[in-house]
DNA sequence: CGGATATAATTTACATATAAACAATATATC
DNA sequence: GATATATTGTTTATATGTAAATTATATCCG
Protein backbone atom coordinates (compact mmCIF):
# COMPACT_ATOMS: atom_id res chain seq x y z
CA UNK A 1 0.00 0.00 0.00
CA UNK A 2 1.57 3.19 -0.75
CA UNK A 3 2.11 5.42 1.57
CA UNK A 4 -0.53 8.22 -0.09
CA UNK A 5 -3.01 5.77 0.64
CA UNK A 6 -1.80 5.15 4.01
CA UNK A 7 -1.60 8.10 5.61
CA UNK A 8 -4.14 9.57 3.86
CA UNK A 9 -2.88 12.55 1.32
CA UNK A 10 -5.02 14.24 -1.12
CA UNK A 11 -2.43 14.06 -3.25
CA UNK A 12 0.28 11.91 -4.39
CA UNK A 13 3.85 12.65 -2.61
CA UNK A 14 5.40 15.06 -5.74
CA UNK A 15 9.18 13.59 -5.64
CA UNK A 16 10.17 10.10 -5.85
CA UNK A 17 13.30 10.44 -3.68
CA UNK A 18 10.96 12.39 -1.20
CA UNK A 19 8.50 9.04 -1.28
CA UNK A 20 11.08 6.58 -1.26
CA UNK A 21 13.13 8.53 2.35
CA UNK A 22 9.70 8.97 3.60
CA UNK A 23 8.89 5.44 3.27
CA UNK A 24 12.37 4.41 4.88
CA UNK A 25 11.55 6.69 8.37
CA UNK A 26 7.58 5.62 7.84
CA UNK A 27 8.53 2.05 7.91
CA UNK A 28 10.89 2.25 10.71
CA UNK A 29 8.27 3.95 12.84
CA UNK A 30 5.97 1.27 12.07
CA UNK A 31 8.71 -1.54 13.13
CA UNK A 32 9.03 0.64 16.26
CA UNK A 33 5.48 0.55 17.25
CA UNK A 34 5.12 -2.97 16.88
CA UNK A 35 8.66 -3.90 18.83
CA UNK A 36 6.77 -1.76 21.38
CA UNK A 37 3.49 -4.33 21.28
CA UNK A 38 5.96 -6.92 21.19
CA UNK A 39 7.85 -6.33 23.69
CA UNK A 40 5.28 -4.94 26.33
CA UNK A 41 4.34 -7.88 28.39
CA UNK A 42 7.57 -8.82 28.77
CA UNK A 43 8.06 -4.97 31.00
CA UNK A 44 10.49 -3.93 28.38
CA UNK A 45 11.22 -1.41 25.70
CA UNK A 46 12.81 -2.23 22.69
CA UNK A 47 15.73 -0.23 23.46
CA UNK A 48 16.03 -2.41 26.72
CA UNK A 49 16.14 -5.35 24.60
CA UNK A 50 18.48 -4.03 22.30
CA UNK A 51 20.91 -3.81 25.78
CA UNK A 52 19.89 -6.89 26.69
CA UNK A 53 21.36 -8.05 23.78
CA UNK A 54 24.53 -6.17 23.17
CA UNK A 55 25.57 -7.06 27.06
CA UNK A 56 25.18 -10.57 25.83
CA UNK A 57 25.91 -11.04 22.75
CA UNK A 58 28.54 -8.25 22.47
CA UNK A 59 30.25 -8.09 25.66
CA UNK A 60 34.08 -9.05 25.55
CA UNK A 61 35.63 -11.94 27.66
CA UNK A 62 35.38 -9.60 31.01
CA UNK A 63 31.65 -9.48 30.66
CA UNK A 64 30.28 -6.22 30.66
CA UNK A 65 30.19 -3.26 28.38
CA UNK A 66 30.70 0.14 29.48
CA UNK A 67 27.49 3.16 29.29
CA UNK A 68 29.94 4.60 26.45
CA UNK A 69 30.03 1.36 24.61
CA UNK A 70 26.70 0.86 25.08
CA UNK A 71 25.46 3.88 23.62
CA UNK A 72 28.34 3.82 20.52
CA UNK A 73 26.77 0.06 19.51
CA UNK A 74 23.10 1.75 19.57
CA UNK A 75 21.50 5.26 18.01
CA UNK A 76 21.38 6.52 21.80
CA UNK A 77 23.03 9.49 23.20
CA UNK A 78 25.39 8.95 25.82
CA UNK A 79 22.93 11.53 27.56
CA UNK A 80 20.16 8.75 27.36
CA UNK A 81 21.94 5.93 28.74
CA UNK A 82 22.28 6.97 32.30
CA UNK A 83 18.10 7.09 32.35
CA UNK A 84 17.91 4.02 30.37
CA UNK A 85 20.40 2.23 32.64
CA UNK A 86 18.56 3.98 35.73
CA UNK A 87 15.39 2.02 34.79
CA UNK A 88 16.72 -0.83 33.99
CA UNK A 89 19.02 -1.65 37.33
CA UNK A 90 16.17 -0.57 39.10
CA UNK A 91 13.79 -3.20 37.13
CA UNK A 92 16.73 -5.60 38.59
CA UNK A 93 17.85 -6.29 34.89
CA UNK A 94 21.63 -5.05 35.24
CA UNK A 95 23.90 -4.04 37.12
CA UNK A 96 26.73 -0.98 37.79
CA UNK A 97 30.10 -1.97 38.38
CA UNK A 98 32.74 0.46 38.30
CA UNK A 99 35.93 -0.16 36.67
CA UNK A 100 39.52 -0.37 38.87
CA UNK A 101 41.56 0.54 36.73
CA UNK A 102 39.72 3.61 35.43
CA UNK A 103 37.15 5.07 37.38
CA UNK A 104 35.27 7.00 34.84
CA UNK A 105 33.73 3.77 33.79
CA UNK A 106 30.82 2.25 35.01
CA UNK A 107 30.33 -0.96 33.50
CA UNK A 108 27.06 -2.36 32.67
CA UNK A 109 26.38 -6.04 33.44
CA UNK A 110 23.59 -8.51 32.93
CA UNK A 111 22.21 -9.79 36.34
CA UNK A 112 20.79 -13.44 36.69
CA UNK A 113 17.20 -11.58 36.08
CA UNK A 114 18.38 -9.69 33.07
CA UNK A 115 19.99 -13.25 31.54
CA UNK A 116 17.04 -15.11 32.25
CA UNK A 117 13.98 -12.52 30.25
CA UNK A 118 16.51 -11.96 27.28
CA UNK A 119 16.83 -16.09 27.28
CA UNK A 120 13.39 -15.87 27.62
CA UNK A 121 12.13 -13.76 25.14
CA UNK A 122 15.05 -13.95 22.46
CA UNK A 123 13.58 -16.83 20.45
CA UNK A 124 10.48 -15.16 20.52
CA UNK A 125 11.60 -12.39 18.79
CA UNK A 126 13.92 -14.27 16.55
CA UNK A 127 10.52 -15.61 15.16
CA UNK A 128 8.88 -12.27 14.71
CA UNK A 129 11.45 -11.14 12.90
CA UNK A 130 11.21 -14.06 10.68
CA UNK A 131 8.03 -13.73 10.07
CA UNK A 132 8.11 -9.74 9.49
CA UNK A 133 10.80 -10.17 6.83
CA UNK A 134 9.06 -13.23 4.84
CA UNK A 135 7.62 -10.51 3.05
CA UNK A 136 11.08 -10.77 1.28
CA UNK A 137 13.06 -13.14 0.04
CA UNK A 138 16.79 -13.83 0.71
CA UNK A 139 18.00 -12.11 -2.18
CA UNK A 140 15.54 -9.49 -1.86
CA UNK A 141 16.52 -8.75 1.54
CA UNK A 142 19.91 -8.57 0.84
CA UNK A 143 19.31 -6.04 -2.20
CA UNK A 144 17.42 -3.54 0.53
CA UNK A 145 20.44 -4.08 3.00
CA UNK A 146 22.51 -2.92 0.38
CA UNK A 147 20.48 -0.12 -1.12
CA UNK A 148 20.38 1.46 2.46
CA UNK A 149 24.20 1.01 3.29
CA UNK A 150 24.17 3.24 -0.26
CA UNK A 151 22.37 5.91 1.21
CA UNK A 152 23.42 6.17 4.81
CA UNK A 153 27.05 7.61 3.32
CA UNK A 154 24.88 10.69 2.10
CA UNK A 155 23.85 11.38 5.10
CA UNK A 156 26.20 13.34 7.35
CA UNK A 157 27.08 12.92 11.26
CA UNK A 158 28.59 9.98 10.08
CA UNK A 159 31.55 10.43 12.51
CA UNK A 160 31.11 8.80 16.03
CA UNK A 161 31.92 10.38 19.09
CA UNK A 162 34.50 8.34 19.73
CA UNK A 163 36.41 8.92 16.63
CA UNK A 164 35.57 12.46 15.03
CA UNK A 165 38.67 14.32 16.35
CA UNK A 166 41.11 11.75 15.02
CA UNK B 1 29.25 0.01 5.40
CA UNK B 2 27.86 -2.64 7.42
CA UNK B 3 25.94 -2.31 10.07
CA UNK B 4 28.42 -4.35 12.28
CA UNK B 5 31.38 -1.88 11.40
CA UNK B 6 29.29 1.63 11.88
CA UNK B 7 27.92 0.08 15.03
CA UNK B 8 31.68 -1.02 16.06
CA UNK B 9 30.10 -4.62 16.98
CA UNK B 10 32.23 -7.41 17.15
CA UNK B 11 30.28 -9.87 16.29
CA UNK B 12 27.96 -10.15 12.88
CA UNK B 13 24.52 -9.86 13.02
CA UNK B 14 23.36 -13.44 13.18
CA UNK B 15 19.91 -13.36 11.25
CA UNK B 16 20.02 -11.71 7.57
CA UNK B 17 16.27 -10.88 8.20
CA UNK B 18 17.23 -9.28 11.36
CA UNK B 19 20.09 -7.30 9.74
CA UNK B 20 17.78 -5.88 7.16
CA UNK B 21 15.33 -4.97 9.95
CA UNK B 22 18.04 -3.18 11.90
CA UNK B 23 19.29 -1.42 8.88
CA UNK B 24 15.73 -0.27 8.16
CA UNK B 25 15.57 1.10 11.97
CA UNK B 26 19.18 2.66 11.78
CA UNK B 27 19.09 4.64 8.53
CA UNK B 28 16.02 5.97 9.81
CA UNK B 29 17.52 7.35 12.97
CA UNK B 30 20.64 8.50 10.38
CA UNK B 31 17.83 10.30 8.01
CA UNK B 32 16.24 12.10 11.42
CA UNK B 33 19.26 13.31 12.85
CA UNK B 34 20.88 14.34 9.30
CA UNK B 35 17.08 16.24 9.10
CA UNK B 36 17.16 17.71 12.88
CA UNK B 37 20.76 18.81 11.65
CA UNK B 38 19.16 20.59 8.04
CA UNK B 39 15.80 22.26 9.99
CA UNK B 40 17.62 23.71 12.47
CA UNK B 41 18.86 26.61 11.42
CA UNK B 42 15.44 27.82 10.70
CA UNK B 43 13.98 27.11 14.29
CA UNK B 44 11.92 24.29 12.74
CA UNK B 45 12.78 20.50 13.80
CA UNK B 46 11.37 18.27 11.20
CA UNK B 47 8.15 17.14 11.98
CA UNK B 48 7.15 20.72 12.39
CA UNK B 49 8.30 21.23 8.99
CA UNK B 50 6.10 18.19 7.91
CA UNK B 51 3.12 20.38 9.29
CA UNK B 52 3.93 23.03 7.18
CA UNK B 53 3.96 21.22 4.10
CA UNK B 54 0.53 19.10 4.90
CA UNK B 55 -1.17 22.43 5.48
CA UNK B 56 0.25 24.16 2.16
CA UNK B 57 0.43 20.61 0.05
CA UNK B 58 -2.86 18.76 1.66
CA UNK B 59 -5.54 21.49 2.60
CA UNK B 60 -8.79 21.18 0.51
CA UNK B 61 -10.70 24.20 -0.56
CA UNK B 62 -11.42 25.39 3.02
CA UNK B 63 -7.50 25.52 3.77
CA UNK B 64 -6.54 24.25 6.95
CA UNK B 65 -6.46 20.82 8.65
CA UNK B 66 -7.89 19.23 11.85
CA UNK B 67 -5.55 18.39 14.62
CA UNK B 68 -7.07 15.04 13.96
CA UNK B 69 -6.53 15.01 10.18
CA UNK B 70 -2.72 16.37 10.62
CA UNK B 71 -2.05 13.33 12.95
CA UNK B 72 -3.27 10.77 10.61
CA UNK B 73 -1.04 12.02 7.95
CA UNK B 74 2.02 12.11 10.38
CA UNK B 75 3.42 9.47 12.16
CA UNK B 76 1.74 11.43 15.20
CA UNK B 77 0.09 10.36 18.45
CA UNK B 78 -3.13 12.80 18.64
CA UNK B 79 -2.03 13.21 22.21
CA UNK B 80 1.32 14.86 20.65
CA UNK B 81 -0.38 17.12 18.41
CA UNK B 82 -1.76 19.63 21.25
CA UNK B 83 1.96 20.49 22.19
CA UNK B 84 3.36 20.35 18.58
CA UNK B 85 0.69 22.98 17.43
CA UNK B 86 0.87 25.17 20.40
CA UNK B 87 4.65 25.37 20.40
CA UNK B 88 4.30 26.57 16.44
CA UNK B 89 1.37 28.64 17.43
CA UNK B 90 3.44 30.69 19.90
CA UNK B 91 6.46 30.68 17.11
CA UNK B 92 3.84 32.42 14.85
CA UNK B 93 4.06 29.90 12.26
CA UNK B 94 0.39 28.71 12.50
CA UNK B 95 -3.13 29.21 14.36
CA UNK B 96 -6.04 27.45 15.53
CA UNK B 97 -9.21 28.53 14.29
CA UNK B 98 -12.82 26.94 15.74
CA UNK B 99 -14.98 25.42 13.06
CA UNK B 100 -18.36 26.70 13.21
CA UNK B 101 -20.72 23.25 12.21
CA UNK B 102 -18.65 21.10 14.73
CA UNK B 103 -17.00 23.06 17.80
CA UNK B 104 -14.79 20.07 18.68
CA UNK B 105 -12.46 20.84 15.71
CA UNK B 106 -9.68 22.86 16.02
CA UNK B 107 -8.43 23.66 11.93
CA UNK B 108 -5.10 24.61 12.10
CA UNK B 109 -4.13 27.39 9.47
CA UNK B 110 -0.65 28.70 7.87
CA UNK B 111 0.14 32.08 8.97
CA UNK B 112 1.84 34.25 6.30
CA UNK B 113 4.61 33.85 8.48
CA UNK B 114 4.25 30.16 8.52
CA UNK B 115 4.00 30.31 4.57
CA UNK B 116 6.75 32.03 4.12
CA UNK B 117 8.93 29.62 5.71
CA UNK B 118 8.18 27.03 3.93
CA UNK B 119 8.64 28.87 0.98
CA UNK B 120 11.86 29.41 1.88
CA UNK B 121 13.04 26.41 3.06
CA UNK B 122 11.21 24.17 0.76
CA UNK B 123 13.55 24.59 -2.10
CA UNK B 124 16.27 23.72 -0.38
CA UNK B 125 14.99 20.56 1.56
CA UNK B 126 14.31 19.43 -2.20
CA UNK B 127 17.58 19.75 -3.23
CA UNK B 128 19.24 18.31 -0.20
CA UNK B 129 16.60 15.30 -0.82
CA UNK B 130 17.73 14.91 -4.12
CA UNK B 131 21.01 15.07 -3.17
CA UNK B 132 20.56 12.12 -0.28
CA UNK B 133 18.98 10.04 -3.33
CA UNK B 134 21.19 10.13 -5.40
CA UNK B 135 22.95 7.39 -4.32
CA UNK B 136 20.24 5.17 -5.78
CA UNK B 137 19.12 5.47 -9.38
CA UNK B 138 15.34 5.69 -10.17
CA UNK B 139 14.47 2.22 -10.56
CA UNK B 140 16.47 1.36 -7.20
CA UNK B 141 14.30 4.05 -5.24
CA UNK B 142 11.28 2.33 -6.70
CA UNK B 143 12.15 -1.31 -5.50
CA UNK B 144 13.45 0.01 -2.07
CA UNK B 145 9.63 1.92 -1.87
CA UNK B 146 8.03 -1.65 -3.24
CA UNK B 147 10.36 -4.01 -0.45
CA UNK B 148 8.89 -1.32 2.03
CA UNK B 149 5.97 -1.39 1.16
CA UNK B 150 5.73 -5.04 1.41
CA UNK B 151 7.13 -5.45 4.82
CA UNK B 152 4.77 -2.91 6.52
CA UNK B 153 1.58 -4.98 6.01
CA UNK B 154 3.75 -7.49 8.26
CA UNK B 155 3.48 -5.08 11.07
CA UNK B 156 0.07 -5.27 12.98
CA UNK B 157 -0.93 -1.66 14.34
CA UNK B 158 -2.35 -1.14 10.44
CA UNK B 159 -5.49 0.33 11.52
CA UNK B 160 -5.41 4.15 12.25
CA UNK B 161 -7.42 5.50 14.51
CA UNK B 162 -10.33 6.49 12.55
CA UNK B 163 -11.28 3.39 10.89
CA UNK B 164 -10.55 0.85 13.81
CA UNK B 165 -13.98 1.03 14.80
CA UNK B 166 -15.62 0.23 11.53
C1' DC C 1 54.42 18.17 40.13
C1' DG C 2 50.84 21.14 37.89
C1' DG C 3 48.00 22.81 34.35
C1' DA C 4 45.74 21.93 29.71
C1' DT C 5 43.08 18.63 27.41
C1' DA C 6 40.25 14.54 26.74
C1' DT C 7 36.81 11.26 28.16
C1' DA C 8 32.87 9.06 31.07
C1' DA C 9 28.97 9.86 33.22
C1' DT C 10 25.46 12.95 34.83
C1' DT C 11 22.13 16.66 34.75
C1' DT C 12 19.14 19.91 32.58
C1' DA C 13 16.10 21.75 29.08
C1' DC C 14 13.58 20.52 25.36
C1' DA C 15 10.99 17.86 21.31
C1' DT C 16 8.78 13.93 20.35
C1' DA C 17 6.82 9.21 20.89
C1' DT C 18 3.53 5.97 23.70
C1' DA C 19 -0.91 4.99 26.66
C1' DA C 20 -4.66 6.28 29.43
C1' DA C 21 -8.02 9.23 31.48
C1' DC C 22 -10.82 13.27 30.88
C1' DA C 23 -14.01 17.21 29.15
C1' DA C 24 -16.62 19.10 25.54
C1' DT C 25 -19.28 18.27 21.75
C1' DA C 26 -21.84 15.37 18.15
C1' DT C 27 -24.62 11.79 16.92
C1' DA C 28 -27.62 7.88 17.26
C1' DT C 29 -31.45 5.77 19.40
C1' DC C 30 -35.22 5.12 22.03
C1' DG D 1 -35.99 15.38 24.35
C1' DA D 2 -33.02 12.23 27.36
C1' DT D 3 -29.54 8.91 27.35
C1' DA D 4 -25.76 6.02 25.37
C1' DT D 5 -21.88 6.17 22.37
C1' DA D 6 -18.26 8.18 19.53
C1' DT D 7 -14.99 11.75 18.41
C1' DT D 8 -11.84 15.87 19.17
C1' DG D 9 -8.76 17.79 21.75
C1' DT D 10 -6.32 18.11 26.25
C1' DT D 11 -3.70 16.51 30.14
C1' DT D 12 -0.71 13.39 32.59
C1' DA D 13 2.81 9.85 33.18
C1' DT D 14 6.47 7.62 31.01
C1' DA D 15 10.33 6.42 27.52
C1' DT D 16 13.07 7.94 24.37
C1' DG D 17 15.75 11.30 21.30
C1' DT D 18 18.60 16.01 20.89
C1' DA D 19 22.16 19.64 22.76
C1' DA D 20 24.81 21.80 26.22
C1' DA D 21 26.82 22.38 30.73
C1' DT D 22 28.94 20.11 34.78
C1' DT D 23 31.69 16.80 37.55
C1' DA D 24 35.05 13.29 38.14
C1' DT D 25 38.81 11.08 36.43
C1' DA D 26 42.88 10.23 33.12
C1' DT D 27 46.44 11.60 30.40
C1' DC D 28 49.83 14.49 28.22
C1' DC D 29 53.44 17.71 28.49
C1' DG D 30 56.38 21.27 30.11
Amino acid sequence: MSLQDELGLRKPIALLPHEALLNICYTASCVKKRADEFFRPFGLTDVQFNVLMLLHHQSGPEEGLSQAQLSDMMLVNRANTTSLIDRMEKAGLVVRTSDASDRRYKIVKLTARGRKLLADVEPLYAKEVRKIMAALKEPEQKKLIAALEKIRPKLPQQQRQKTEAG
